[in-house]
DNA sequence: AGCACGCCGACT
DNA sequence: GTCGGCGTGCTC
């Protein structure tokens, strides 16, 4: 028989070849190819081919390991995303994974089938809706769309037991690691030995025994990360992303897929239903809801009707001076004193978050990509956030010898100067340069213990404990000053997030936000907990200015070693393009990051008209075949996370 | 992606 | 003379 096989190789394209033994599509066979030999898929049987065909080495697979809508989800990737068939097969099957031939860890673990949780009528009204669709199986697409604490999990875990009661699987993802490690447990009581666990952190033989538990069918249920969209599980009919919004859902090296979009697809191809939770929904798929794409389901009430916490913003003008202002100092001493916890949010880690020079004026900046280096005090160096670079603290200019001024709020300052507020308060800094004591940080919050916890993103998305009765945001507009079009978008998010720390106990919790700019609306709005102003407003932005989900963006980066050649080269590219109609062209320029591994990073980025998308993306496609070219090379990212 | 083939510089 | 640099092209 004559076999189609896709190779994980960087060609667009695939071969065929001749095989003696009876195999199906979906199995990974061993084919002699230019005196190598490699692994790929059969992904059709032909009845003929004009060449004169090799045959295959060996058949790996006897039952297919991956599905059929997994091979059309792997093409429509490679035409979507721009990348080649293989490296979207890449994927789905990640390299060197065998099947384990013993299943291990299968304990009979009994399961609670009755939940004691009563819903509240919205969750009865959402879990309906949902399980509606599964059981007709009808393509559908939500939002559940829940302040935080709104008892979003319970609804999931009706909608995976209502897929599982029908033969079906389920994938439910979180945006990262530490999150599929706390909801391991929940769905484990509920599940048993039918969920199983994906993740990149999983072990060689983790992943092999993962895969002989779903080949087996024993698991009906994934909890993983993004890469768990791709696996392929038996009859897969209910796709589940918590905080869709989250920008980890982005994958961001090649292929650059957003799980969110591949969720979408691969129930559209399956005829599945897709349920998306947020309490800050993407601007993109609030719009898909405006453009009644997905259905929305409302939770708006919190468990046991706790009270949303009182919000106050102080303007940082009349307090600048202070990281902490007076009625912050107040309302922390207050939560002291009444034995709570306080959480304290500063979006960046270090002690100086500015080093410049008195005289020149100049910004101290990584000799390796030009970045502003930040000050660690706790080291000792001056650190590049971007590469790593470090370097001792300086304090004359190396260039006029004027004396160094470090200024600006990281977390460690922050730190600094609350301990000398509150010496005699338990303080905890929770930043990704204190990593390792992360699970010690959980245990003492958790435990309910009186402390202030200074922390960024990390501390301020997802843990859940009820003795925080204070959150106070250090500059709610730090965020806000980047030049990229999702700044005000995560900045209302983090804000958002950073509300819902608090008030999850039975006390009166409250929430003061310090800021620059108290009337931006990204501030306005999170403070007064109202999406759809946010949402309204931020669509009136995107729409003047032509960002998404008005325009499709694809951006593409030029890199090379020597810049002249490579802005050259971007050139090129641009004249190209240019007569395209309707194509927003902006650059080139060089990338924020200007210089990285001793290769200059030039970008152009293209905005595109979602009907045009196909022709200007095959244009693309014919442009990027003649790269890599002499010392440039082309990356091309499409709907990129981030632009600058 | 890899690997061969091929055409130019600097070296035991 | 040849060893090896990496530009170009091909792989069922």
């Amino acid at each position: 028989m004559i076999l189609e096989v896709a190779l994980p190789l960087n060609i667009n394209r695939n071969f065929d070849y001749l095989s003696d033994f009876e195999v199906k599509t979906g199995c990974r066979i061993i084919v002699p190819f230019n005196n190598r030999k490699i692994t790929g898929f059969v992904v059709a049987i032909k009845k003929k081919s004009d060449l004169h065909l090799k045959k295959i080495y060996k058949v790996i697979d006897s039952e297919p390991i991956i599905t059929d809508d997994i091979i059309s989800l792997a093409y429509w990737i490679s035409k979507y995303y721009l990348c080649p068939l293989g490296s979207a097969l890449n994927l789905i099957l990640p390299k060197n994974v065998r099947i384990s031939k013993k299943v291990t860890g299968h304990l009979n673990k009994h399961i609670k089938t009755i939940s004691l949780v009563t819903l509240t009528d919205e969750q009865k009204n959402a879990t309906e809706r949902i399980v509606d669709s599964i059981k007709n199986r009808r393509q559908a697409n939500f939002l559940l769309y829940g302040i935080n604490d709104s008892g979003k999990t319970e609804i999931y875990i009706k909608a995976i037991e209502q897929c599982i009661n029908q033969g079906g699987s389920a994938i439910y993802l979180v945006p990262d690691v530490s999150l599929t490690n706390q909801f391991e447990e929940l769905l484990y009581d509920r599940f048993g030995d039918k969920l199983g666990l994906w993740h990149s952190n999983l072990s060689q033989r983790d992943k092999s025994i993962f895969f002989a538990k779903l080949k087996l069918g024993i698991i009906k249920v994934v909890l993983g990360t993004r890469s768990a969209i791709f696996l392929p599980v038996r009859n897969p009919n209910l796709f589940i992303l918590d905080e869709e919004d989250d920008e980890f859902y982005k994958n961001i090296q090649a292929p650059r897929y957003h799980a969110r979009d591949i969720a979408i697809k691969r129930a559209e191809i399956v005829n599945g239903v897709v349920v998306f939770g947020s309490a800050t929904p993407s601007i993109e798929t609030y719009n898909k809801v405006k453009h009644k794409t997905i259905e929305i389901l409302k939770l708006s009430e919190r468990i046991e009707r706790r009270p949303l916490p009182k919000v106050t913003v102080i303007n940082l003008k009349y307090t600048k001076r202070f990281a902490i202002s007076k009625p912050l100092q107040f309302a922390i001493q207050s939560a002291i004193l009444n034995k709570k916890q306080i959480f304290l949010f500063i979006n960046r880690r270090g002690w100086a978050t500015s080093v410049k020079c008195s005289n020149c004026e100049q910004v101290i900046k990584c000799p390796k990509c030009l970045i502003p280096l930040i000050a660690h005090k706790n080291q000792s160096v001056l650190l590049c956030h971007y590469c790593g670079y470090k370097q001792t603290f300086i304090k004359n200019c190396p260039d006029c010898n004027g004396s160094i001024i470090y200024s600006g709020y990281g977390t460690e300052k922050v730190e600094e100067i609350v301990r000398k507020l509150f010496p005699n308060t338990k303080i905890i800094r929770m930043d990704s340069d204190t990593k390792d004591t992360h699970l010690k940080i959980f245990q003492t919050m958790k435990s309910g213990y009186p402390c202030i916890l200074i922390g960024t993103q990390i501390a301020a998305k997802g843990f859940d404990f009820s003795n925080i009765t204070l959150v106070g945001v250090i500059n709610a507009n730090s965020g806000l000053y980047s030049a990229d079009f999702r700044a005000a978008e995560r900045t209302f998010s983090i804000l958002t997030h950073s509300i819902g720390r608090c008030g999850r106990g039975s006390s009166e919790s409250q929430v003061i936000i310090q800021a620059d700019e108290p009337e931006h609306y990204a501030i306005k709005h999170a403070a007064e907990y109202d999406y759809e102003k946010f949402f309204n407003h931020e669509l009136e932005f995107r729409k003047e200015f032509l960002w998404p989900p008005y325009k499709k963006l694809i951006n593409i980066t030029i890199l090379g070693k020597k810049e002249k050649d490579i802005i050259i080269e971007s050139e090129s590219i641009v004249s190209y393009l240019k007569d395209e109609k309707d194509l927003v062209i902006l650059g080139p320029v060089p990338k924020i990051v200007p210089f990285l591994a001793g290769k200059h990073r030039w970008q152009i980025l293209l905005k595109v008209n979602e009907n045009d998308f196909n022709e200007i993306a095959l244009k693309l496609m014919r442009i990027m075949e003649a790269y890599p070219k002499k010392g440039v090379n082309m990356v091309l990212d499409v709907d990129p996370i981030e632009t600058v």
